[in-house]
DNA sequence: ACCAGCGCTTAAAGCGCTTTAAGGCTACGA
DNA sequence: TCGTAGCCTTAAAGCGCTTTAAGCGCTGGT
């Protein structure tokens, strides 16, 4: 019921203040300038008559806005942990931020669009899947700041982490709880699957581990992890409650070959680990009993409490931190040249990994609960 | 580098074009008057200088801002579905969409807030926490839609799904594949779970399976929902490759008291038949062999082809619709009186329901692969 | 006495757009 | 020929705030 006495204007705060409107602005803004006498007065009409500015006449009026834009993909869940600490980042740095989803019938261009008519001072995309050339083409009329992607746009800061110590991590870990047969599920093609199976060839390479390397086509979804679960053998696991016990045989995918089974998988991500732990399960593969698990990006999936996977954190408070700083500088500092920060995620140990099971003990049929 | 040549003005346009601003606006805008000729030069002149209207100024220079304010939760899956949707059925109706996200660092309240400050016209609230008294309050002097929450706060519109007729339906689907043994595992205090419960009741009431109600104490996570799976004993199912058949034993919480298992199960929502589900298939129980589970509220989890969870869905497009249907009958309609829309949700049948199978029959061993 | 300098306050000019009311045309009937 | 109705077009007044530059009353130095 919107009978409004409309909402009151800073006129109405000056004038119960017997000042002008320019002192009322000074002062709520906390600007320097106007005396001891005129703040109190100032302060209390506001309060009295619960005043708060409209912000589109502020944004019009200010040269600056104080504004960043962000895009994202509303429906996941990295993004909105991201967005949680872009929020807090841009709090103490006096900026404010604008959020322009992406939909199914609202792309990323149009999404930009929208924020450059909020008139935001810079655009921080989350996974932007623009073309390089169209990044580049943004950044030479605005601050941009692409979030979680490798982009080789001239003039775009990034932030990611280093996919590739990523997965190195979850290497060095299962490596130190005594696996040696350590498979990798590879990803979609892509710039971020390639690094992470780099990381992953890199990390058993340095670590002696070369010729037990093992690489499983993949995907991004739990599907290519169900799959996964079957290229891997890791299905025809000793089962004593069950009467075939079928030996490993030939016909795999894998791109390197090696006849044991693994009894550690690093997956691309947390969907892909998802699937195959789902299978292994539903197969009566104990994990980590018999298998460990390690997914990457720490969704909030991955710690559910029925699921509690081990997974590789990207971890999003660093990367939002690190893009308002990015995107402040270029505001406040004048930097000019684009800088490319490249942080180092960090291992999220859970419960599917476990120490390697020596393996000539089998699993006695009774499970502990 | 924006070292903007500033974007180009409404002024620019109209200069280019050779007519005034006024003429200019009206054109781009669609606005009747302007002549054929007029129109044509402004179009190419905006067309040519590429020129975007700053929504700032609109916003302020137009008495109307045509802006919808929603407040969302932007880690639930189920918030960026009806976003979706609400943007759809905003733009068809000539409105536009401000997101205000609630973090951990911005509660509600001030959401809203930073809603009005770009005066939106309407507000919708995505599964309101405020208190009823201020929700009240807050409709005194705007136009405010609670969507997804009963609410008892006058002047408020609400458009929510009817849980009771929801879960009747997920009991109906179960009977008719042959259950009769249908269990209810409750969520956690509130008026969701209440209404949710009450539908249960009913509706076993109904098809003359009073006897065989059964609610067990649940909560609205995966754990609870493993915890009910041993609340209704479907652990101690006969394991015919174990050497144990524990039978069912007192000591249970249930409400209601039968002795027989059920063979079917209805869960609060996704995430606890979730860590039902999770519960029984590590267990051996086969879903939906032995078992046939039901979750509510259709989440992206329960479309996972590794979950493939049969649920009750909220249809968020049409809660979508409504609402925003329900803010521009106040705003340009000029209804004044607040309506409550209760839509009636519907069953997605997924992989975790099937016939029951005849009790004298048992698991012969074997999985189907 | 006078002017410079300081601290506070404010009038007024925007910010970029919308909108209203007034003005200029053309055409047509009287 | 004049009046007037109708159609376009535009000057100008905002929208609610910020900001600049000018103003005002003091103090203090010379």
């Amino acid at each position: 019921m919107p009978s409004r006495p409309s909402r009151p204007r800073l006129e109405d705060v000056a004038s119960r203040a017997g000042v002008s409107t320019a002192s009322a602005s000074l002062v709520l803004r906390g600007r320097p300038g106007p005396g001891a006498a005129t703040r109190e007065a100032v302060l209390d009409a506001a309060r009295e008559l619960g005043y708060r500015a409209d912000r589109t006449a502020s944004l019009l009026a200010r040269r600056r806005t104080q504004l960043l834009g962000v895009t994202m993909d509303v429906s996941s869940t990295f993004h909105a942990e991201l967005l949680e600490d872009l929020q807090a980042a841009a709090d103490e740095r006096g900026y404010d931020i604008v959020v322009s989803p992406l939909t199914r019938t609202r792309d990323e261009r149009r999404a930009v669009e929208t924020l450059l008519d909020f008139r935001c001072e810079a655009l921080l995309l989350l996974g932007p899947r623009l073309p390089d050339a169209e990044l580049a083409a943004l950044a030479e009329e605005h601050h941009v700041v692409a979030i979680g992607r490798r982009a080789q746009a001239a003039g775009v800061d990034v932030v990611r982490a280093a996919d590739d110590v990523g997965v190195a991590l979850a290497v060095e870990h299962l490596v130190g709880l005594g696996h040696h047969d350590i498979a990798f599920v590879d990803g979609p093609r892509g710039p971020i699957a390639t690094l992470r199976r780099q990381g992953y060839r890199r990390a058993m390479k340095r670590l002696g581990l070369a010729d037990a390397s093992l690489v499983v086509e993949g995907g991004g979804d739990e599907e290519a992890g169900a799959a996964a679960a079957a290229a891997l053998h890791l299905l025809h696991h000793p089962q004593p409650s069950r009467g075939h016990v079928a030996p490993p045989v030939g016909g795999r995918e894998a791109t390197s070959g090696r006849s044991r089974m693994p009894s550690a998988v690093v997956a691309f991500n947390d969907r892909a680990a998802l699937g195959l732990l789902d299978r292994l399960r539903r197969e009566g593969v104990d994990v980590p009993g018999d298998v460990s698990v390690v997914g990457y990006d720490d969704s909030l999936i991955a710690r559910l409490a029925t699921v509690d996977l081990t997974s590789v954190s990207q971890i999003p408070e660093a990367m939002a931190t690190a893009a308002v700083e990015a995107a402040t500088q270029r505001l406040d500092d004048g930097r000019t040249e684009p800088v490319e920060l490249v942080l180092e995620p960090k291992l999220v140990v859970r419960g599917t990994t476990a120490a390697r099971r020596d393996t000539t003990t089998r699993r006695d049929g009774i499970r502990a609960d």
